[in-house]
DNA sequence: TTTTTTTACGCAATCGTTCCCGGTAACGAT
DNA sequence: ATCGTTACCGGGAACGATTGCGTAAAAAAA
């Protein structure tokens, strides 16, 4: 089964002229008279002629389409982005094609030769939990792929970044837990190797020192999966409820990490805010409505996706090699409900 | 700023060998010795060679990838077909280009347009709720294009579809409310125009009627954009109230309907069972964590991916024309909580 | 040794499009 | 009559890869 569609060759033939006449026609060439640019529209417009972006691909060697991984489409953070990403891309004609890591290596690298070889004219990544080792992004960016990371970036490749304050989200995130009462808070972590992680884990920290609190290395826990496998969190959770200084609260730092503390402390009989404080970064915009509401650590994510676009499309139109890169910052927002708020 | 690339040229010419020869010997032709082989392959492995999809599919006039028409990935169960697509999909080579509609029929089209043009061998496609013209999908469909349908088909086209029995689920779903004492049940639609409305609306009515119940024509409200849109869910509830036979519980027809009917009715201050029951099509992996935990229909929606690619590839890689098509029809899985149990 | 067969490779067309070169009218100026 | 413009248009190469066909050299058969 294939699929013909009408080609420039099509109008040629049945208009008696040239390819080339017809392709300049097309293009509203000044070479071209009025009568017979106005036959080939005319006649275009009536055999629903399109343009084959594959041909031309192949001859600009650019495809106007841009390429995104990120670790899962389901984390409303991720979709929330990839809508500010593709706002931005569609009012400037280009197309976005997302792929999805789902956390792991290979599979972020298969998906980014995939794009690569598609003829994306730049990438919109935030890497995935597993990956080490970031020489195929950094061999595809020193060859001139133009590349804008956001949320998990890499900081051996300078490139443009979009990121929230996570250090600053983290901080308030733990004092406000502090302030609500709680002293042995335990922070369930993302894998060890996300700039995320890094971030978020020392903004934890420093909150807890500068509250006079000493920071329980056992307290911490790193989920390597981000939390997308239920087990991982179970026992990441279980270690911490059979720790001797058993923690009264919990920060989590990635969404699904923050709904399946939730869920496993509920079905372990354990009353949240009351037996233990929960808050975590997460985009859900169900939290809301969760029993009991969940105070959570907000990210803009839509404007993050329309920061990334923009600086990417800046990189991809520059005519001259972009040298000096920026780091956008955005702020987080603290959103206090009832599961960190402990009303004994 | 331009990536490039190694092609079958660079080869050839490092190697004092023609393209043909090269190609031949990358795609292990008899007609070229081991030597030659050798040579070539470990070169081109050694220079990190790709071919070239972009020339390929411009050659082939195929490009092993299929597109995907969903009206929003932040939707559950889009996000799980996808990922059902998707594991079907590389298993057997192909890429999947995703594209969202957000239930205007506009972007439909253009990513139908965009899809097409850029030779997707197949499409999978879940119409927008605003979508009222088919035509465009029935030529596409009359020129050879393989379509697979799956939850929101339409009935003009005759091809694989992949659906749940919409009709017992919502009958289920009705009768459960029924049998917990609701009487007075509203009914929270999706477009009207959508299959899966009609179907779910005609097993809302069958069951009520099925009871002894009559069917109250001003309890069915319809929302344009599936819930997408609070205030157009807001109106709809507003309406219900303002009922001289006031509805006692909601069914939901859409997974956004439903969690923004608890939305709304939380912010109402009526309780959710005993003011107002609630029951909804959903897939979102939350629901059991709300307050009320909700009652739901559920699909089997990773599994409905799975099946669509499965008939996609089958219609692609058919040598003749297919012309009997078949309609897979699941179960629905109906999970009773807390929101549709009135406990007074 | 001559003829035939096999082996191994190159040439060129093809996919759809653009664009660099030309080429050829028509027309006014010399 | 010749030249220079101007206005239009066509030929053909290129993008990267595959492939049918042709053919030289080597091997096998005569």
């Amino acid at each position: 089964m294939k699929f013909e569609a009408v080609t420039i060759k099509d109008i040629a033939k049945a208009l008696g002229l040239s390819t080339s006449t017809v392709s300049r026609a097309l293009r509203d060439s000044y070479e071209i008279s009025q009568e017979t640019k106005k036959l080939v529209l005319d006649y275009a417009a009536r055999i629903n002629y399109h343009p084959n972006p594959i041909a031309l691909s192949l001859k600009e060697r650019r495809s106007r389409s841009i390429g995104v991984i990120v670790s899962e489409i389901a984390n409303s953070f991720f979709s929330q982005t990839i809508n500010g990403i593709e706002s931005i891309a569609y009012n400037n004609g280009y197309n976005v094609i997302i792929s999805q890591s789902r956390e792991s290596a290979d599979r972020e690298m298969l998906n980014l030769q995939y794009l690569t070889s598609r003829s994306v004219d730049g990438l919109i990544v935030s890497v995935a939990t597993e990956t080490r080792d970031f020489s195929f992004f950094k061999e595809l960016h020193d060859r001139g792929m133009p590349i804008v990371f956001f949320d998990r970036v890499v900081d051996v490749i300078q490139t443009h970044k979009v990121i929230v304050d996570n250090y600053k989200g983290a901080y308030d995130a733990t004092l406000h837990l502090v302030q609500n009462g709680y002293r042995r808070i335990a922070n369930m972590v993302n894998a060890a190797g996300l700039s995320i992680s890094k971030e978020r884990l020392a903004g934890y920290r420093a909150a807890l020192e500068d509250s006079g609190l000493v920071v329980n290395e056992n307290h911490i826990k790193y989920c390597q999966h981000g939390g997308m496998i239920v087990a991982e969190v179970e026992d990441a959770l279980n270690e911490l409820l059979a720790e001797g200084e058993r923690p009264d609260a919990i920060i989590a730092s990635a969404d699904k990490l923050t709904t399946n503390c939730l869920r496993l402390l509920k079905a372990k009989g354990l009353k949240v805010p009351d037996d233990m404080g929960l808050i975590g970064f997460s985009n859900t915009d169900l939290t809301e409505l969760l029993d009991p509401p969940l105070s959570v650590i907000k990210q803009p994510a839509f404007e993050m996706g329309e920061i990334a676009t923009g600086l990417l499309l800046q990189l991809i139109e520059s005519k001259r090699p972009v040298t000096d890169f920026e780091t956008r910052v955005l702020g987080t927002e603290l959103i206090i409900r009832g599961s960190s708020v402990d009303n004994r």
